[in-house]
DNA sequence: CTTTGACCAAAAAAACCATTTTGGTCAAAA
DNA sequence: TTTTGACCAAAATGGTTTTTTTGGTCAAAG
């Protein structure tokens, strides 16, 4: 007990530790043993949590979804306005400006992925999953009926990979204040996608736990299915 | 006149065959002999049409911006509908996209845009002036007055972006199509940045038109400051 | 049993040189 | 006068070798 919490607590040292140099130096940049500097144990003991830096990498970019996903039903649950399709979207662009890592996970950033990016298979792939949210609020009345929930999807998708990349391309410096600019989004979107009212708030966040739930298990599962390869 | 117009004829016939190359192989592996052998001149007679590469380079930046806003000038004077916000905005994406050249510009595409990118006070820089217009639009009242207009101003330019990235970062095989996308894109515009009824159409064509005439003499300046330097 | 860090093969980076390409020029041709 | 293309210095490219770094291992220490 005392010694599988050791472990888990060193495993979250070197997950740390490692994402704070990816982050700032990139994966090519960013050498084994620097982690194991940064926290503050041996290279091999790194070995002994994962096979390989590929693994301990991804290992860390599952973590980041993970949590992104989670603090997101954070921030809908504190919010009194509950699980509309424009409240959730709204946290959502939120969670995301919160993690630099999750950022340049989407925004395929060559300085941070570096070499991983041409890897086989890899993580970044798998994260288009987060679209079929889109339908399932459809399916569950918080989107108008009358619209293609996949026309509405490629909206916000874009509206979310604007916000993603118009800093590398315009200076942040001239942008409004974000919480304006969140907040035209959320209106926008409640007027234009969300049926009258907004819809049933206790619905969408439902629906968003149970989004939650499957995207947990579908990263265990992928996990487990990685050690054994 | 008759001379005139040849040397017109044959630097028209340069940028025609710099466009393509520059397009398909980019600035850097596009060499100045290449484009000479594809207009049909020599070498040397390029150089009488341009400073140095990156003169030729720019000229045809600026010349696609010019016809950019030329193409939708006449596209919004097609539409019935005229110049509201929403029109414009959509007609304005659809000009954008009929030019790969233009997407590689506002892209940053380092494909396309090679080491130009990293010369000093390109002209890249300069495309933000767009920005200005629609502010212009918000003081000819075709922007609902109680909105912010530069927040309304950098939400339209988060969907441009995203239109212009998304196919980077994902398989463009999956997208809805286009017009529907655009037409959706169209009615959420109207629905919450138009003022009641869409606003005055023959007044938005007008601030159009002026935005037209500015941007043109202001790259006419700018390439004459350019030649003496 | 757990953890370490010296050690190694492999890969990446740096240094170096030979060769080719390229932007730009200008004497000569048209 | 106008246009050309051979020509040149400078830069880019390609190939080779040397040096350094790095991911991963495992005998030995704790």
């Amino acid at each position: 007990m005392t010694a599988e919490k050791d472990t888990t607590t060193r495993r979250n040292r070197i997950l740390d530790a490692a994402a704070e140099l990816f982050e700032r130096f990139g994966y090519d940049k960013t050498t084994v043993s620097d982690i194991a500097d940064g926290a503050g144990v041996s290279k091999g003991a790194i070995y002994l949590h994962f096979e390989s830096k590929e693994e301990l990498f991804e290992a860390l970019l599952v973590q980041e979804i993970k949590s992104y996903v989670d603090r997101l039903v954070e921030l809908v649950e504190a919010d009194p306005e509950g699980g509309t399709l424009a409240t959730i979207y709204r946290h959502l662009l939120e969670a995301q400006r919160e993690s630099p890592l999750l950022e340049a996970i989407y925004r395929r950033d060559p300085k941070v992925m570096g070499s991983y990016l041409y890897t086989e298979g890899n993580i970044v792939e798998q994260t288009r999953g987060s679209l079929g949210f889109f339908e399932l609020m459809y399916e569950a009345g918080l989107i108008r009926q009358e619209l293609d929930p996949k026309v509405v999807t490629h909206f916000m998708e874009l509206l979310r990979y604007g916000i993603l990349m118009i800093g590398t391309l315009q200076d942040p410096e001239t942008f409004p204040p974000l919480e304006e600019v969140l907040g035209l989004v959320q209106e926008v979107v409640d007027k234009s996608f969300a049926p009258e009212g907004g819809g049933d708030g206790a619905r969408g966040v439902a629906v968003l736990k149970n989004f939650q739930t499957v995207l947990h298990e579908h990263f265990e599962q992928w996990e487990r299915g990685d050690e054994e390869s």
